[in-house]
RNA sequence: GCCGGGGUGGCGGAAUCGGCAGACGCGCCGGACUCAAAAUCCGGUGAGCGCAAGCUCGUGUGGGUUCGAGUCCCACCUCCGGCACCA
């Protein structure tokens, strides 16, 4: 060894990072025995620069796949990029860049970008959804939903974003204002004619989360957003010549003799023939508003319960008493059947409009023994409530009530048990240019038909114009716009929407399996080996989004024979966000965007990585703040300083630093008495290797949880448990030794790059990425001695400094024998003694009087 | 309004099958080195009282359970995220 250089990462880590690219050293390969391990992270949209934010999501999941290739698995950590999307077509109309170069651009910087991270991407498997040999497969799974029935194309009132000039799915639009997910704009309804997935016939299955380990809120989030409600359909026989009864969903048919009138959406096909003519004038204005507003202004009128009667009545099939027709909007005409009994007694929606517009309150179920509440609705629903002036149900509790009167119902044929869902199809056709086109020709004689797979992809024009007009772009290219009826070879029309990128990523990470095959969307056999991906990590936004749709793909392709599995992702962990200094979310347009690219030139990759792992813990994130990256930076310093340490206890002098040991042992007071540490050092080797081993233990599990800062936390200890046993003389030994070569390892998955420069210098093999995870040795891990708090009344009174394995007896004896606990004791007796072991000791007291 | 997650030193955060609150780091104070500075190293650092030994208080607020509560229970305050009239 010769004199250690000042610690400067930028003199080593682009070395390493080449020569790990060169040796191919991440390549996931299909033939390696060893057991297979898919770890993955969200890819990213390029929008042009990498930021702190993609550096943090990537640092997590990059510390696990390498400790678990290090485990012995045979590990693939796939990267790409989600490249269809608006933004590539905005800058197209704002800065007259072609969509293709501007995101190929995009691609090829943030490519680099990464690859200065030191991440193990295996980037032989890349997947670019832009790539015609990709969407040509997006498009190929199209034609395989729609065979299937599961894609389909519908006249529905779709959510559309006016400045974008393009439908969202409900799933893209957000907030109490309704507005679209991308550029904030509150979105219109319209009614358009688009292309659905059939995401509600999965609606059950996707509530069942017991084969797959995801975070407590994203299914939390996805069972609210599938949003299940048990209840009954039931007929409501109407008093018009030919017109059929209505029928209304309720999750409380129990309340049915409280039902006193019915209210419709204004869009409910049976408006029209039971209006009354003198009504029909009042009804088409409250219509049309209705339909006229946006949501906003729906919102600003909610509490108000506005409606119209229609001039028609119902029969209440239980009471068979006649019951008005009313339309109001907070009916929607979207969910259960678009008509409800009205029961306002026990609704609190029905109870405001009742109270509205002078409408019967009754009340049919209350607390066993209590009586009507005044002036609001009783909604509670226990197993304390009965049914009251219910006819021959009266006395019943609200359950029993539930399944009688449904069951009654079903008896006469004027009702069923029923179920239904919040959640809808999913909305994909995009009125815009840079996406996957759907692969679908309109024939005059034979309708809609799917493009044959032999003439796939369907190619994105080049040349079209892009100025948003609320239609395709691709409707300006007449070349594209000309087809051939695969049926007749007449002349058909193409279609000119394209996907929502979603599609897109609803099946990336199969592509992973098999990312060049060019015969098909993947290799079966690839897909069996490596799927579903063992850990899936990713931004919690996407709770209702991708993560559901990529459930729901999965789910589809089992079924229609091309997946032998039912779920994609079977463990799934949500990184927090890194916020702007400002606490805001990081956007160009705040200016409070973080570049990685400074800091990595000042402190290297290692210590950026370092840091973002030590902010906090991982799923929280956080604003951003720098302040204590420098402390980071000294801490690899330390590592750097500690792994260098010659024998005999006379460190060497690293020029720039002095020898830190300058005062050990001579200045009073600044030789570590305080350390912690000092007991591991006083033990000697068998010490430090205790310290050794309990870090080896913990580090290895913080990292399976996630837990990256209390990780490093634990190697910033077993370092400066290094620098005392240095100064203390025990550089040369082996137990020192062990220690260096340890704290190389369990760094190495943070740290890449530092811990395979000092790996080499110890003169150990390359690489000490592909080295074994340190095990520990169970008897190290224990102390030889422990430190018991003893407490008199709760209180800490002194400590014993004891043998792990000592009696009971005789720490109960030590403990009493402290004269600080006898100074606290003033001559009681205690009443008794609790011990906890291997924790404290408690001295009880007598109670006083 | 409904659902979920949080509130711990000057700061980021540790510690929850109830058991030494504040690990680790930042910042700050003091010291070493230096002509000086930077860098580095060493020590101190929750608050109050005390010369000290030590004592008291202290995890959003108010109650409670317990030998013992940041952790459990009840009632609140507050911040963040999700949903948006779902019958």
């Amino acid at each position: 060894m010769t004199t250690t250089e000042r610690f400067d990462p930028r003199t080593y880590e682009p070395a390493w990072r080449e020569r790990w690219a060169a040796d191919e050293l991440y390549r996931a390969d299909d033939d390696d025995p060893r057991a297979k391990h898919y770890l993955l992270t969200m890819y990213p949209y390029p929008s042009g620069d990498l930021h702190i934010g993609h550096w943090y999501a990537a640092t997590g999941p990059d510390i696990v796949a390498r400790m678990r290739r290090m485990q012995g698995l045979n590990v693939m950590f796939p990267m790409g990029f989600d490249s269809f999307g608006l933004p590539a077509e905005n800058a197209a109309i704002d800065r007259g860049v072609h969509p293709w170069e501007w995101t190929n651009a995009n691609v090829d910087r943030m490519r680099t970008q990464f690859r200065s991270m030191g991440c193990m991407f295996d980037w032989s498997r890349e997947v670019v959804t832009h790539d015609p040999a990709y969407y040509r497969w997006t498009q190929w799974l199209f034609v395989q939903f729609f065979r299937a029935g599961l894609a389909y194309r519908a006249m529905a009132p779709v959510d559309w974003c006016p400045k974008d000039q393009v439908v969202l799915a409900r799933e893209q639009v957000e907030g109490a204002d309704r507005h679209c997910w991308r550029c904030g704009t509150p979105v219109i309804k319209r009614d358009l004619e688009q292309w659905f997935f059939r995401t509600t016939k999965y609606a059950d299955e996707l509530l069942d989360f017991s084969k797959i380990d995801w975070p407590d809120p994203i299914r939390l989030m996805q069972t609210n957003w599938i949003g299940r409600s048990e209840g009954a359909e039931i007929d409501f026989a109407v008093e018009a010549d030919g017109v059929a009864p209505i029928r209304v969903f309720t999750t409380r048919p129990d309340t049915i003799f409280g039902a006193t009138f019915m209210v419709l959406a204004p869009e409910h096909p049976a408006v029209a023939p039971l209006t009354a003519p003198e009504r029909a004038e009042e009804v088409a204005a409250y219509t049309a508003a209705a339909r006229r507003e946006t949501e906003i202004e729906r919102m600003s009128t909610e509490r108000e319960r506005k409606g119209v009667f229609i001039g028609s009545h119902a029969v209440n099939p239980m009471t068979e008493e006649r019951i008005p027709i009313w339309i109001a909007d907070y009916v929607l005409p979207g969910y259960g059947t678009g008509a409800i009994m009205g029961v306002p007694a026990h609704d609190e929606r029905d109870f405001a409009f009742a109270t509205r517009y002078d409408l019967p309150i009754r009340y049919v179920v209350l607390p066993r023994g209590g009586t009507a509440p005044q002036g609001e609705a009783f909604v509670a629903h226990t197993a304390d409530e009965v049914l009251v002036g219910s006819g021959d149900f009266t006395g019943m509790t609200a359950a029993e009530g539930i399944a009688a009167i449904t069951a009654e119902l079903a008896r006469r044929g004027q009702g069923e048990a029923a179920i239904t869902y919040k959640i809808r199809d999913w909305l994909i056709s995009r009125q815009r240019y840079w996406g996957a086109p759907i692969p679908i020709v309109y024939c005059d004689e034979h309708g809609a038909q799917p493009v044959p797979e032999d003439q796939l992809p369907v190619l994105l024009p080049h040349d079209v114009d892009f100025a948003p007009t609320g239609v395709s772009p691709l409707q300006s290219n007449e070349e594209f716009l000309n087809a051939t009826c695969p049926v007749c070879a007449g002349p058909a029309r193409r279609e000119t929407d394209t996907m929502d990128t979603f599609v897109d990523s609803s099946w990336y990470f199969l592509r992973y399996a098999s990312p060049h095959d060019e015969e098909r969307a993947w290799d079966s056999a690839a897909v069996e080996d490596w799927l579903p991906v063992d850990l899936y990590t990713g931004g919690a936004e996407h709770a209702v989004l991708h993560f559901l749709y990529a459930r729901f793909f999965v789910k589809a392709l089992r079924d229609m024979g091309q997946l032998n599995f039912d779920e994609p992702f079977m463990a799934v962990r949500n990184q927090g966000q890194i916020l702007g200094a400002d606490h805001h979310r990081m956007s160009k347009s705040r200016g409070n965007v973080v570049n990685p690219d400074d800091l990595t030139s000042r402190f290297g990759s290692d210590t950026v990585r370092c840091f973002l792992m030590f902010i906090g813990p991982w799923d929280m994130g956080g604003p951003w703040n720098p302040s204590s990256i420098e402390g980071v930076h000294r801490f690899l310093g330390r590592v750097w300083a500690v792994a260098q340490a010659g024998p005999g206890g006379q460190p060497r002098h690293v020029p720039g630093m002095p020898p830190p040991q300058s005062l050990a042992g001579e200045q009073p007071g600044s030789g570590g008495e305080g350390r912690e540490t000092l007991g591991a050092i006083e033990g000697g080797q068998r010490g430090l290797r205790h310290a050794t081993h309990v870090a080896i233990k913990e580090v290895g599990e913080d990292y399976a949880e996630f837990h990256f800062n209390t990780a490093l936390s634990k190697m910033m200890g077993l370092t400066n448990a290094l620098g005392d046993a240095r100064d203390a003389g025990l550089a040369g030994t082996d137990a020192y030794a062990e220690a260096v070569d340890a704290l190389l390892l369990l760094l190495a998955p943070m740290a890449p790059h530092i811990s395979e420069e000092l790996w080499s210098r110890r003169g150990k093999p390359y690489s000490i990425h592909q080295q074994a995870w340190p095990a520990y040795d169970a008897g190290l891990v224990i102390a030889d001695t422990i430190e018991l708090p003893v407490q008199v009344d709760g209180k800490l009174r002194d400590r014993l400094v004891v043998a792990p394995d000592t009696a009971p007896d005789e720490i109960e004896r030590l403990a009493l024998a402290s004269e600080r606990v006898q100074a606290h004791l003033k001559g009681r007796t205690p009443r008794k003694v609790v011990q906890i072991p291997g924790r404290l000791v408690n001295i009880v007291t007598p109670k006083n009087d």
